[in-house]
DNA sequence: TTTAGCAATGCATACGTATTCACAAGGAAG
DNA sequence: CTTCCTTGTGAATACGTATGCATTGCTAAA
């Protein structure tokens, strides 16, 4: 095995310098464009890139992003949310685009946080996604803010959170969805899906919910609110729940499309017809969605945009510059289980 | 912004030398079970970690894992198939346990192939992911070869290749689901897949099927076989072919489970039942095959254990042994899309 | 013509660690 | 009491790069 060519060969060849092998690589404009050609032959001849250890080291950054996924702490086996495999993508394009690096890290619960990504300068910066439930870590992000650490995380935005977080108009998607399932004729509408505040984005989407109604004269029934998580299984749950309540109800708005392809499957099971007895709509707009039987109404996040925000905004946080906080617009997307 | 600790800080701080405090950490057995103690605690109180940087520029090597996925070539849009986002977070939990980082970077196409990983010392190994079209890129194994670059590719597990290839068993598996089909009483078997040679798993399914039917003593039928690529709109747009062909058919095996999704739609579109007159069966076990109309009964491959075996295998090849190609057993789901 | 200034390059060094070598202390064997 | 080996530690060095500083040759200003 040969051994790997360092730019002292490639100076030796080139008949200069290690610095000007550097320089001329690393597009420096110290560097003549005549010299920059010639290192740069000689470079490709001997099939040398940087090392990225030395180089790391030497200027002390990495050029490489981490990015933790946090897993449904309940249940250890469970699927990634669809969703945020979607983000994932996106993040990756927009990574190689800015050309960072792009480390990952599944976590499966709060306790082998692998938050020493910075510190021992395997990244410069950290993104953060899950389901917006920072309060469990709340006590490691303040060590992380301390440390100086830099980092963004998806969720809920807002203004009170000491830390950049970046997110879809929840609010506003769940209340236009909301809208719509009324213009559709519907007047008793359950939701499901979580309505603390450990999934903030729940929350906000619950809330967007109820200013539909109230833009609407309908009164909130609490009846018609049951909780659930980001699982199949817990919008299956809530809608048996829902279902044998006998409250009545002639649609369904859920927190993520998870939760409404539960909730189908309930209804299914109990011979309710979707949408005409009972109309159902999502949110995330996941790849499932467009194939669920029926096709499922429901709110699409950006995940290109987010993406592209995520890594863009946590480049800016790494060049010490100031970051607003952005807002995701929403997108209705009309399928055939609501009308 | 404080300074990080260094291994020098912890040394001065524990009256020892740097060397030591290097060994302690490293769980050298050079060093007193003391002294190791003493050294982690110290440690410790500075929140000192073992600079990456500097440890893999010295050792030589970067305990990091490249993950290459390459995305269909053909449209540029295109979401990542759901079975490789599968693998993907498999693999990633299995690097964590083997205490190993996770780099990764989707290929949009040959071009931009950044395999520069390996040889500006980013990562130790590499693992390739795709739908094993490795013909186009042929010529760039064969440098990664002579380079001496450690790697495994997803895909049909072969002796001719001259890498090491890790994949299900996808005759085995194809011939059970289609001899499922032929149990049920169905004859006219349709083969939706490219058969070419481009895609090996998608010929070995091919195969499979054919097998299937030889078994049992019925002619392949040549006209009701129709290529697809790997995507929902590909074999929608195969199952189309196929009804207009004008064939008789009671059951249609497809090479992917995207593909069986689209055939249904063009199915339903036909006011075809299924299964009545038609029975579809997939491969992969998707998440959506569980929940598309009517769930998909098809083949599982065994992510956890497929991603576990490319890592270890890769790992092993790291560590210069001899890794054995391993071929991962199907198993057959049973649903309700062929009976 | 002299001098200042700029452009392009080389020299030397430091980034933080792992590891080879040397060395001291102590115990075992003779 | 030597001699030898073991155990634990420190000193010194090299990994490959980026960068501050010095140096050179050259052009433009005085």
């Amino acid at each position: 095995m040969k051994k790997k060519a360092t730019s002292s060969d490639v100076a030796w060849h080139a008949g200069v310098s290690q610095s000007t092998v550097s320089r001329a690589l690393s597009n420096s404009s110290q560097v003549s464009e005549a010299m920059r050609e010639k290192v740069r032959k000689v470079a490709k001849e001997l099939n040398y890139t940087v090392d990225k250890n030395a180089s790391n080291l030497r200027s002390q950054h990495s050029n490489t992003i981490a990015l933790l996924l946090f897993k449904d702490t309940t249940n250890n086996d469970s699927v990634i949310n669809p969703f945020f495999l979607a983000l994932l993508s996106s993040i990756t394009n927009a990574c190689a685009d800015k050309g960072y690096d792009l480390l990952i890290s599944f976590q499966q619960n709060s306790d082998d946080w692998h938050a020493d990504f910075d510190v021992s300068n395997k990244a410069d910066g950290l993104i953060f996604l899950g389901y917006g439930d920072y309060q469990d870590y709340k006590a490691r992000i303040a060590q992380l803010i301390t440390q100086g650490t830099k980092f963004v995380c998806w969720g809920a935005p807002s203004e009170d959170l000491p830390f950049v977080s970046i997110g879809c108009d929840n609010f506003k998607g769940s209340e236009e969805i909301t809208e719509h399932l009324i213009q559709q004729g519907k007047q008793h509408i359950a939701f499901l899906g979580s309505s603390s505040s450990k999934a903030p984005e729940f929350f906000e989407r619950y809330k967007g919910y109820c200013q539909a109604l109230v833009n609407n004269n309908i009164v909130i029934n609490e009846n018609l609110k049951f909780d659930a998580l980001y699982t199949e299984k817990s919008g299956y749950e809530a809608a048996k729940k829902l279902i044998n309540s006998g409250e009545r109800f002639d649609a369904i708005c859920t927190a993520c499309d998870l939760i409404a392809i539960g909730a189908m499957r309930a209804l299914k099971e109990h011979k309710i017809a979707i949408p005409s007895q009972v109309a159902v709509v999502g949110f995330d707009d996941i790849s499932i969605a467009n194939y669920s039987s029926p096709p499922l109404t429901t709110v699409r996040q950006n995940t290109k945009l987010a993406g592209e925000l995520l890594v863009s905004s946590l480049i800016e946080l790494l060049n010490n510059k100031k970051t607003s906080i952005e807002l995701i617009p929403p997108e209705l997307i009309i399928r055939k289980s609501c009308h």
